[in-house]
DNA sequence: TCCTCCATGCTGAATTTTCAGCATACTGCT
DNA sequence: AGCAGTATGCTGAAAATTCAGCATGGAGGA
């Protein structure tokens, strides 16, 4: 996992990121737990793109970051990691997991795709 | 969530004692990847001990550490983490993703499961 | 034009994390 | 009893992370 190799601010940026698709240093710093200073941040994002996880686009005369890993990869790899390390890599012990987190706001389309999804993948993998 | 905030070693104990429930430091350590000295893991879970993360129990003449956090409670934690980092707060967001990456080993019983988790779902949600 | 605002780039240092080594103690074997 | 093997407890220091401050530059309004 990618995020696996960070030091907890490193983690904390690129988990916004991945939650926002990109974002400026502000926004970014406005995000956080606990913000550090504007310049903590930017120091961060600098060692982030030095390691190569971010890149910078300027827009409007400023700098947008983003996650040179795509979104896709990533959430792979946060479902596996996470799949492994709680659910003995058992996807439905996960999916219980799940429904039980979202209960409250699972809506009936909801649950209608999941059951789509299910169905769906049962055809093919059979 | 209760990872968030440990550095990376930290971090990459517990999610060791996580996955098997206990483990003595040189299970620890066997399972780390790039595993530090023996006295540098020992030091790590003094730290995580102190910080209240963990306890220990003694068994047959060694220690054996364990998260003071119940499994479940992690893991809810942990799905509802990634849910709102990759997904989008959005459950069959979620489930896509799952049923994609575990697509390979995923079974006829393990689809009907989680069918059925999801009719009870249903029900229940009603 | 000048001034303010809000950016970036960089440096150096405080703090935290990570680590190795040493002293000590207990078990079990010879 | 003595030794080898394997624990723990602790200390001090290396390395990495995190941080604040300062210098600089462009945009836009007065």
């Amino acid at each position: 996992m990618a995020l696996a190799n960070l030091s907890r601010r490193e983690r904390q940026i690129m988990e916004i990121l991945y939650q926002r698709g990109m974002a400026s240093a502000s926004e970014i710093r406005e995000a956080m737990e606990d913000a550090p200073s504007y310049s903590a941040v930017r120091s961060i994002l600098r060692v982030l793109e030095n390691k190569g996880h971010i890149r910078h686009q300027a827009e409007n005369f400023k700098y947008v970051y983003l996650p040179v890993v795509n979104r896709e990869k990533a959430k792979r790899s946060a479902v596996k990691h996470v799949l492994g390390t709680f659910f003995e890599d058992s996807p439905d012990q996960m999916v219980a997991a799940l429904l039980d987190v979202s209960s409250k706001r699972l809506k009936r389309e909801d649950l209608d795709r999941m059951a789509e999804l299910i169905e769906r993948a049962r055809r093919e993998g059979k």
